[in-house]
Parts: structure tokens; sequence; C-alpha cells
RNA sequence: GCACGCGUGGUGAAGGGGUUAUCAUAGGAGCCUUCCAAGCUCUUGUCCCGGGUUCGAGUCCCGGCGCGUGCACCA
């Protein structure tokens, strides 16, 4: 099992450098441990993702609304987050009363000579036993030694005077731009503000390639909610049906697997506090199918009450099952009105709405959270594909490709790439994505479109001069058909957001023979009647009519 | 952060004190080719960084950086 995991990532490593999608930081300079670039495939493939989540989430929602904020963020930010406190210093906690303490500081008193700044944890820990020591407060006993040194600190302007930090979640520029955002856009309750953005933590030990990195990209909402109606989302009815797999606290205890419920049973049994999550649990449910992930290998697992903040109500991670292991790659928090209480206190400043019978409240707040890296590398392993073809490939949702077509000559000569060149800036004209090839054999060129994933390449043939056709052939079986020019621009786009399929091609066009024709005698064996999953969730591209959820989203008002 | 292993063209590998570092693949230019990484010619490009030992270091030693694995930590 850990052998595969490891040749399966050391392989999507290599194309990732091969293939210009992902880069190591500062490699010419030996690089830098938990920072990791986008190439230009990459950040062709990374935009679409955000794309297709700002498409599940925010445009198709009426009041949620996207921000972008700064990353540094002074001082007294975290200090009324809690982050200052909470992430930066060793520190222990009683087992009792949940009182933390700094270690350094309650060992000094104990023994003033020794150097606790440069112990370990581990060392620090076993001080701290050594000592006797009893929570302050309560005389419990203290918990190991644990360290939230997780925040880049820096100084602000010439003098420095004021500190700064990276922030370690985009959140927080959403609960202090609260004020502004709720008046400027009329706001009334429920309404979310969402954050596509960069957040910072200084790890211990970043590991696993994307998985845990030092610089990440987070997208996340915090819807806010009237407290008194938690259970009253207008669009409830559109997702209660819905089944989610939920791992609950039992089934972790006792070994047990995720079981299928429908949101609207989970919150009768009180799996989950509220619609607004629930609600916000159906949605990551399909998203995180429309990136190919298959119904068996992932689902929400209930945070136990030890990993679970003492102001959240309820966590819920979205994970997925890989061969070497787990990745968490959404959380769900329902964060009461910790936040804001924290910063109206802070700032002197009231966060609250009025509600339309009057009543003034400080919202509760759903905070759903992606890892954008995460769910990139995740859309790397469910789509690619090695064995039935001798190259590998990424069966991409057509939504994420980096490209929509390429377009190449089947030769450079007689006029074949003038030809072809002229079709793709005909496309490209037409606002498709699409990339010009005419380098190498045409095989050559096939096997290049599949290694980055593009759905389709057209092919300029000698046919094409006659009658002003071209060949188009498909990412996943490879097979395929004639069409005309005039009409391509049109069957891509139809392609692409899946009003139709690539076998619908067979009733009006005429098919290709196609096939190797040089030296080896192992044909290629093209998938069939498989269809790609992407096939199923068109959404999210430029353009696209949104997709029920259920029922018409019309019905909501 | 600790321990162990590893670091050679873009990618994957060989070379483990001694001429000008080898091979495959890839990239570029061209030939050939009427559809799935064929072939031919030319070409581009490599010893992670810094010290040390040595007449001589890709090779040995020390340190750093990076990657992997385990532990610890963590979103």
């Amino acid at each position: 099992m850990a052998k595969d995991y490891k040749n399966l990532q050391e392989e999507i490593i290599d194309v990732c450098l091969r293939r210009g999608i992902i880069f190591p930081t500062a490699e010419i300079y030996g690089g830098a441990s938990g920072f990791y670039e986008f190439g230009p495939i990459g950040e062709l493939i990374r935009q679409n993702l955000i794309s297709l989540w700002r498409y599940h989430f925010i445009k198709s929602e009426e009041n949620i609304h996207e921000i972008s904020g700064s990353t540094i963020l002074p001082e007294k930010v975290f200090e009324a987050s809690g982050h200052l406190e909470t992430f930066n210093d060793p520190l222990t906690q009683c087992m009792k009363c949940k009182s933390m303490f700094r270690v350094d500081h309650l060992l000094e008193n104990v023994d003033p000579s020794k150097n606790y700044d440069a112990m370990s944890l581990d060392e620090l820990s076993e001080e701290l036993k050594k000592s006797g020591l009893v929570c302050p407060k309560c005389k419990g006993e203290l918990g190991d030694v644990r360290s939230f040194n997780l925040m880049f600190e820096t100084k602000i302007g010439p003098s420095g005077g004021i500190r700064g930090f990276l922030r370690p979640e985009t959140a927080q520029n959403i609960f202090i731009n609260f004020r502004r955002i709720s008046h400027s856009m009329r706001s009334k309750l429920p309404f979310g503000i969402a954050q596509v953005g960069k957040a910072y933590r200084n790890e211990i030990s970043p590991r696993n390639f994307l998985i845990r990195l030092r610089e990440f990209e987070q997208m996340e909402i915090e819807m806010f909610v009237d407290p008194e109606h938690m259970n009253s989302h207008p669009r409830w009815d559109e997702v209660s049906t819905m089944e989610i797999p939920i791992l609950t606290r039992d089934a972790q205890k006792n070994g047990g697997k995720a079981i299928m419920i429908s949101v609207e049973d989970a919150l009768k049994q009180g799996l989950i506090p509220n619609q607004f999550f629930g609600y916000f649990m159906a949605l990551e449910s399909e998203f995180v199918k429309s990136l190919g992930v298959s119904e068996d290998k992932f689902w929400f697992r209930h945070l136990l009450e030890s990993e679970t903040a003492h102001y959240s109500k309820a966590n819920y991670d979205l994970e997925i099952e890989f061969p070497f292991g787990i990745v968490e790659c959404i959380g769900n928090a329902y964060r009461t009105d910790y936040d804001l209480k924290k910063h109206a206190e802070k700032s002197k400043t009231k966060l609250q709405i009025v509600t339309d019978d009057g009543r003034k409240v400080v919202p509760h707040v759903i905070e759903p959270s992606f890892g954008v890296q995460r769910l990139f590398y995740i859309l790397l392993l469910s789509s690619y594909r090695k064995g039935d073809r001798e190259w590998t490939w990424f069966q991409f949702p057509y939504s994420v490709a980096p490209y929509e077509v390429v377009v190449a000559p089947l030769m450079k000569k007689d006029g074949l790439k003038e030809a072809a060149y002229d079709f793709f800036w005909d496309l490209k004209d037409e606002g498709i994505d699409a990339i010009y090839d005419e380098s190498g054999q045409i095989g050559k060129r096939y096997a290049r479109a599949d290694e980055i994933g593009v759905p389709f390449v057209f092919t300029v043939d000698y046919q094409s001069l006659d009658d002003e056709t071209v060949t188009i052939r498909d990412r996943d079986t490879t097979k395929q058909y004639r069409i005309p020019m005039s009409e391509a621009s049109d069957v891509i786009r139809e392609l692409i957001f899946n009003v139709l399929t690539f076998e619908d091609l067979k009733n009006e066009f005429k098919e290709i023979n196609s096939g190797k024709k040089h030296g080896s005698d192992k044909e290629p064996s093209p998938k069939n009647g498989k269809k790609t999953e992407a096939k199923k969730n068109p959404e999210g591209k430029k353009g696209k009519k949104g997709k029920k959820k259920g029922q018409s989203k019309k019905s909501k008002k």
C-alpha cells in the first residue's frame, strides 16, 4: 500500500515538473520546504478549480459576497482572534478546567536557571512532569506541552513600531470587515462573505507534496445567520433529501464506517447542528464529486470533542481516501458568535445586525473552509490514468482542464500547417481555449495533450483543405469524428458544457478510423464504454447555466 | 524538531578518488511520414550549496538546504 502510494506520488510529481504544473519554490537556490508554485499549466487548472468553486458556492447563491483582503494584518487582529495567544508559545492545558498556560512561564518559577526556550516540546513536557506542577487555577492535572508557533511575524513601517502577522487563515479579514460589508451590501440575515486567498503558517514539518504547506490558499465562506433561525435555511428543501456520508463519533470510537444519511435525517438525529451547516455539507458533497472523486472515497468526519475548539459547536472535516491515507481538504465549523464578539470587544465596534423584527443580534457563523492546494492535489490524484495507453494522462473534468482543445495539423507540409494555424486563431477569436501544436508526429501531440488532460484535439488533414472539415479526437476514448470547421467552436462548447457527449457526435458526423501506423505490435487499447466522471459534472465554466440541486432554484423566493 | 536514507542534463538512471562525466528519454531545427510518443541528421542541457581532506573530489569527511520514511506536531 505505502509503496503504491509512493510510486503514485512520485509519478504525479514527475509529470507536474515535466509539464509545468507544479514547481518547488526557489528551486535553483536549493528550495524552500513547504512552498510550491503553480507552473503555467497548473495555474490554468488552479484558476479553473477556483472558478468551479466560485460557481458552486457563490454564483449559485444569492447572498454570498466575495472580498479580497490583506494578507498582512496588524497584531491587534490576532490578539482578538486568539491566534497570538494560542499559536505562539509552548502551552499546556489543564485537563480539568481547560485553562491554557505558558509552560516556560510556569517552569521559570520553579527553576529560573534553565533555558526553556531552547527545549523541545518533549523536553518541556518532561520538565513539566518532573516539576510536579498542577493547574494554578483548579489544581487539575496539566496536559502535554503543545506549541502553536505557527504565525509568520513581520514589522510594519520603517520604524517597525507595529507588529504584523501574515494571516494564518483568510477568515479574519471577513470578521474585521463585517460592518463595512454588511452596510455596503445592505445585508439581511442570513448572508455570507467569501474569500479566496493566501494564508501562511510556519509549519514545523511540511510534508507530502501539496498537503502541508507553509504558504497555501484558502477558499472560505463565513455564513452569518440569525441565531434564532438556524433552522430556516431558505433553500433547505432543495438539499434536505440529499444523502451524504457521515463518519460519526461513535463510528470513530468503534472502528466503524461512514453511513449514508440524508441531511434531513442527520439533522433530526442531532448529528449536525442546523440547516445551514447541513446545506453546505450537501453542496460540498456535490462539489467534491464534480472533481471526479468517487462517492465511496470520501466522508464527513465529525471531529472528536478533543479536536474541537471550546467555542465551536460542531466541526466536520471532509476527508478523502487515497491508497496512501486520508486527506482532509474541507473543514466545516460552527463558530457561533465567537469571532464577531471577540472583535467587537477588542475594537469597541458594534458588530451586529438589526433584524426585521427589530432585534439587535450578533450573528452566528457557519464556516466552510477549503484548501486550494489540497483540492488541486486531489484533482490530480483522482484524475490520473495509466496503463491503458503508452503514456499517462489526466482525465480531468472538462471544467478544470487547462485548455479545451489542441489544434494540430496532421503534418507541417502542403499547406496543412497554415490551414491549422488559421483555424486555431478562428477558434480563439470565438473564445475557445485552444492551444496550437505542430511539433513532431501527430501521435506525439495526442500524447502531449493527454498528458496535461486536454479533453479534445482538432486535427487538420488533407480532407480539411478540400471540404473545410476537421477531425475531433476524444481524450477519454481516443475516438475521432469528422466535423465541419464552421461548427467546431459550437461543438466544443457543447461538449465542454455537457450539452453533448462525444458519442452524440456519432449521430451527426462520421467516425474516423484511427490506429497506430508505425513500428510496434502493441495496439493502444482505448477505454470503451466507460464515460468520464467529468461528463456528469458539467458546471462551472464560462456562461454555463446553473444546475439544479434537486429542485428548481427559482422556487426559493 | 529528532532519527534513518537519498540528492548526477527538463525527466529517469549509470559512474563510489584519476583524460573531455555516460545512457535513455525530453526540448529545439530539419528530413521523412495521409492520424495515436516510429525512424534519420543536427542541436540544447547535468554532478544541490558551502567548507575540508587530497597532487587531484560527482565520488571521501563536516555543515547547510531539499526530498522521502518513521516519531513528534498539525488545517
